[in-house]
DNA sequence: AGATAGATTGACAGCGTTGTCAGAGTATCT
DNA sequence: AGATACTCTGACAACGCTGTCAATCTATCT
């Protein structure tokens, strides 16, 4: 049996092609019985439109892609990132009856462009997400930008007025963090800094300071180690910030791994966690909750700002809509057991 | 700037249409000088053909969807198996030029069926792969095979004769793990079930009996216990066979998150693995080498049977195609720290 | 009643490919 | 040379839908 085509509705409803359309599509301006008459040979066929037919002649696909970056998407830490804002997408496509199509595809690949046009060029998508870091290269983003197709930037840490971006407030939650880890009666607050290269998590340690002044502690230089995102790092930070003559009773890390690098050597040294030492984590990676104590940490709504990226691509299609523009989700703090209040 | 279509390209190249088609799709009977000159107009335009187009005159997508399970996909745990499917799907697709959509849905929702029904109609993609545990639902099988789309089964631990299905050798390759640590020394060896609800699960159970048996070894009822596939059921059933009388020196695990359970246990009761109690696990997680030691464990080459899949789909594999049958794709053991020579 | 504006509907031409089939070339065989 | 069998090529009709625009209705207004 073959599949109903809008021909066979419109037969069986007694009404032209072009009102079984308007009628699918949602289109005003049809008769409430008509529209009736044409829903009732819909169901009765079980008619639903051809996507190619459909997306040839209007030159919409219905379809959102979303581009990230390969080798580090399929690494273990980051599989997590990658499912979440699948999720998101995902969800805003459902809403809309869109379709996800995924693409991650490798930066240091010198053909990229070539393979995001071709991309571009054979799925015609209505719209394109791009997640960190390739939202963040030029290159990227002006090979999506020069083929006219709509796209978001979905770029924590990195702002933007020429291209709509969503983004995070890494800065200002990571001063919420440390006005937490004040109010629980810490002064003596570290900081482990990560990989510079990655602006986001400078923001943090931006944010670090901010909490440290709006709960009026002041600034210690030695109270801050650099780390490089591992938890090598954080354990050699940790080892370093724990021998200092006035050690800190708090360690915020600025992701994750590095605080269970600082969880690691306080089991090491015989420091409860966090009866004498709290630690604090970023990003609610798997770790934070699979590691003891289960680390106080920050979740950012990577599937919210991946949905709202898709939601704007959807609803922008065929209006002109605001292109430009930077919108920020807010992130949560995960209170857990690594952090409480401080040592008498 | 308009695309470049099939006309301007057969215009600039001095023939039809339907030639330029032929040397698109690599048909044969195109004479040689006629083929390059196409290829110049092709390459000088810029031309891709436009899929939808394409997709509406031959009833092909050049889609590939990949259906698995939404609300078990996103747990911690499993988002680890869903990017290695996904990987080996689009290993598949990109050797072919094909696009991979993909499409979590929830077997619980009444409307899975119309759900995929329309997914199908719409989207018509040249083939589906669905993930476990859709692919072992009828419900769910049924809806894809009456459509008619050529699908494959990823099912590891259900064999089929009647659709194309992609096993592993859990039964084998438990055997072989348990015949490793046999021949580590090791004579007491305990093993934890997990969720007789999973096939693929109780699979491994019948092969730690093979491998000891080949081994020469005695099963002891005593020395199995059964868990939930949870981390603390791994703990529970640790804490209850290492009390025995005559306690095990290695104890193998059904799934990882088990085996971190017995390890957490071994360190909680000062034993020190692999010293003195060996902890094989199943699954190869993230938390395998995430833990200390990192786990002995197996990997099953999700990646690869997805691709296999998918290639079946694409038709660009030898091999036979997605008629009938099972093909079992063999697994590895990934020997870690967790497992050691038996204590003297 | 006649006119006017707006609501409703349908005819038809694409959208950019592929499939079919017939016609034109070419090589090979009597 | 003429016949036969391929090899190449192109004209043209789908494919199933949307966009445009004109035609028809209906309601409202003088």
């Amino acid at each position: 049996m073959a599949r109903a085509t809008i021909d066979d509705v419109a037969e069986l409803a007694g009404v032209s092609i072009k009102t079984v359309s308007r009628v699918v599509n949602r289109e005003p301006n049809v008769r409430q019985s008509t529209r009736e008459k044409v829903d009732e040979a819909i169901a009765e066929l079980n008619y639903r439109p051809n996507m190619s037919a459909r997306s040839l002649a209007s030159h919409r696909s219905r379809l959102i892609v979303l581009v990230y970056d390969d080798p580090s998407a399929y690494e273990v830490p980051s599989a997590g990132y990658v499912i979440r804002m699948q999720q998101g997408t995902l969800r805003a496509c459902r809403t809309a009856n869109y379709e996800l199509l995924i693409h991650p595809c490798n930066y240091r690949n010198k053909d990229v462009k070539k393979e995001l046009q071709q991309l571009i060029e054979q799925a015609r998508p209505d719209g394109i997400v791009v997640a960190a870091p390739l939202s963040n290269m030029p290159k990227i983003v002006n090979a999506i930008a020069t083929s006219g197709t709509p796209f978001v930037r979905l770029s924590p840490g990195h702002k933007s007025r020429k291209e709509f971006t969503i983004a995070t407030d890494d800065r200002e939650i990571s001063a919420e963090m440390t006005r937490h880890i004040a109010s629980l009666g810490h002064e003596r607050i570290a900081f482990i800094a990560g990989n510079p290269k990655h602006k986001a998590v400078t923001n943090r340690y931006s944010g670090y300071r901010d909490g440290l002044e709006d709960s009026g502690i002041a600034f210690a230089e030695e109270l801050v180690a650099a780390g490089d995102n591992s938890i090598g790092s954080g354990e050699a930070a940790a080892d370093r910030l724990l021998s200092l003559d006035d050690p800190p009773t708090a360690i915020f890390a600025a992701n994750d791994d590095m605080a269970a690098g600082v969880v690691r050597v306080a089991n090491r040294l015989g420091l409860d966690v966090p009866g004498q030492l709290s630690v604090a984590g970023f990003d609610d990676s798997a770790l934070a909750r699979q590691i003891y104590p289960a680390l106080t940490t920050v979740r950012q709504p990577l599937s919210t700002m991946a949905e709202r990226a898709a939601l704007a691509l959807i609803g922008k299609c065929g209006k002109p809509g605001p292109t430009a523009g930077t919108e920020i989700i807010p992130s949560q703090l995960k209170i857990r057991e690594s952090t409480g209040p401080a040592p008498s």
